[in-house]
DNA sequence: AATTATTTTTAGGTAGTCCTAACTTAAATA
DNA sequence: TATTTAAGTTAGGACTACCTAAAAATAATT
């Protein structure tokens, strides 16, 4: 196992690869890698049984593959929390390293940072974070621009991106946020949305409102 | 720069290569490579003036080389720091973690790490940590081998070895131990001390006096 | 259905790091 | 000094993960 192949095998299942066929272009765009390179590395790891790909149609995890997902999104997890609880790092700022030390974390390391921290249940952003076993509840896969005006939700979490999170974080609006959609502007406008805490109105653009997920 | 590149750089830094030339067998046993691709890898190194090679006679860093060293040293060694004062590694198990981590580390993350360490002077074996700037003093390079009789000293530093640092976990030997050297016995026998703190004599084999150092 | 566009695969190369084996240089011994 | 042994360098090759460009397959459009 080499950390590349490890983030191939991560982003297919960010990307959903448990359930759908995940694409070739999919995953080069994901990894900013050409296309070429992703059906070399895939052969590989189907010669390594972590995925099943059928050639022109798609790609999916093992169950293999799968379980080694669920454990580098684990320390993934457990490194941003450690970043942001212990070394006051911004949430923006913690996925380029987690990025590389989720890959060289051993299973001993990632239960002790686990104990160490609590045993958190969610990263920063809000992501689940698998327990020692590798099992996690289903996460919200509703987005905040497919809520109904009137409505009132809890923001659970963010995709993972730098400049969303910093976006966010600039309008006050994190993780376990408390808001009331007040409407839906027109033509991909924002999502205008009131924060409870404070009573403030809050301007959502209509991309950032489909990378918040709700409850 | 990549993970190998530092090694060699740090081994060479670690085997004194500030001050004499290293040859290529010791990079090669230090590293458990071949001697042929220590040559190969001087060559690059020489190339990005991070060390000097005078064929036949030896390497030496360079300014350059000697400062990327020092911050490899201080990354590795407060990744030892965190494990064992936070995450509750033993002594002798936290070497082969840090010795991957500290390839992943970036300035920030060191110096956030340092901070949260509460800026440490020594690693868990004694090492001294360098600091924001990569100052350090001077470690003593006094070996427990060459106390004579009757001396009280301190342990400072213990070479950093799984099966040294737990050889001397199970006798009850860390660094700042304070002891009285009784005796060498013959023929590389080993060095006989008394742990002041309770007054226990320990026997400590002749190699291993070679790789303690004392104050 | 034919054409065009997109996606995917295949083929051929590069760069980095390692290896073994052969050769060269230096050091030790006789 | 001659010979042997040890250490260091060079040569040739393997392996991984990437690339670009060409070819093949599939999907979209006219
Ligand atoms: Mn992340
Ligand atoms: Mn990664
Ligand atoms: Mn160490
Ligand atoms: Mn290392």
């Amino acid at each position: 196992m080499t950390p590349m192949k490890e983030d191939y095998i991560k982003i297919i299942f960010e990307l959903g690869g448990t359930e759908r066929k995940i694409s070739n272009k999919e995953i080069a765009l994901g990894l900013d890698v050409a296309a070429g390179s992703v059906t070399e590395m895939i052969t590989k790891l189907v010669e390594e049984k972590l995925v099943i790909h059928e050639p022109y149609a798609g790609i999916t995890l093992t169950q293999l593959g799968h379980q080694l997902a669920i454990e580098l999104v684990r320390k993934h997890r457990l490194w941003e929390t450690f970043l942001v609880d212990d070394l006051k790092y911004e949430v923006a700022d913690v996925h380029s390293e987690a990025e590389v030390l989720e890959h060289q974390t051993s299973d001993k390391l990632a239960d002790a940072l686990y104990d160490f921290l609590g045993k958190p249940k969610f990263c920063p952003h809000g992501g689940v974070i698998p327990d020692e076993n590798g099992d996690y509840p289903e996460s919200s896969n509703i987005v905040l621009a497919d809520i109904e005006d009137g409505q009132e939700i809890t923001i659970t979490r963010i995709i993972d991106n730098h400049d969303l999170l910093t976006y966010l974080h600039n309008l006050g609006v994190s993780a376990n946020t408390k808001v009331i959609v007040l409407r839906h502007e027109p033509f991909e406008g924002p999502v205008i949305v009131k924060r409870l805490a404070d009573e403030t109105e809050i301007s959502i653009s209509f991309k950032a409102a489909h990378n918040i997920f709700v409850q």
